[in-house]
DNA sequence: TCAACATTTGAACAACTGTTCATATGTTGA
DNA sequence: TCAACATATGAACAGTTGTTCAAATGTTGA
């Protein structure tokens, strides 16, 4: 009854100036779910390799799941969520779809993320 | 019988040595899982703000609950999965743990990611 | 028009993830 | 030593995700 918890306990160790500070400077909840979405899109093995198999050439679904070593069914799903982000982009050549990558932007984020995993 | 679904059917629109010079350029398996990986953990929107919140101040963890506006048990979780792959770094200061950035990669990481996202 | 084929889509299932709650660990000051 | 507190940990639960299988689109050449 004295001590609940949202009044005192959680309340003990803040330290008030940094926390209303910290709060002043964090971006918008937008953005962050933002970045947490496009981290999301690229946290999968397959579509990893997706997207490195697409740096130095354009390739058709069936290319990508030989390359990938899976199904064309999944590579078709991963790619799905590849252009709702904008990280591919494609042209139909008859029957065939051959995807690219939209930009340069995925093979920098790609450069930042190795570099802190090889260091 | 006849058209067997390994044999035939999946072999029919692949672009041979397109697929062949593919397969030379990619990255090791460790190294695409590894990516994945960094980017998994970077897949959450508790966990971006938390290391937002770290980018100019070293904070608590219960500065950290206040800041990102989840309870300490759950920053705790999150801390632990940004300790195992090195973002953050922590120092013990009596009863109370300061996080702060390990390195200045993970702004870099963002700053790419979010040039993708407002583009 | 039709068969053949490349791709896409939807449903279903197991595997994984984030949060909560309860409990344990460490640290301090009395 | 002990209570108080900051943090960490484990189990459990709902929600999400990736794959597979089956079926549906497009698209071409006959």
């Amino acid at each position: 009854m004295s001590v609940e918890h949202d009044d005192l306990c959680s309340v003990q160790c803040i330290h008030e100036e940094k926390v209303a500070a910290t709060i002043e400077l964090m971006p918008s909840e937008d953005i962050t779910q933002a970045l947490a979405h496009i981290f999301k899109t690229l946290s999968d093995n397959s579509r990893i390799k997706i997207l490195f198999a697409l740096k130095h050439n354009e390739l058709c679904v069936c290319d990508l799941a030989a390359v990938t070593g899976s199904s064309e069914s999944s590579v078709s799903h991963h790619l799905r969520l590849l252009r709702a982000d904008k990280l591919v982009k494609y042209r139909r050549e008859g029957k065939v779809v051959y995807y690219s990558l939209a930009d340069e932007h995925v093979e920098k984020i790609f450069e930042q993320g190795l570099g802190h995993v090889t260091e």
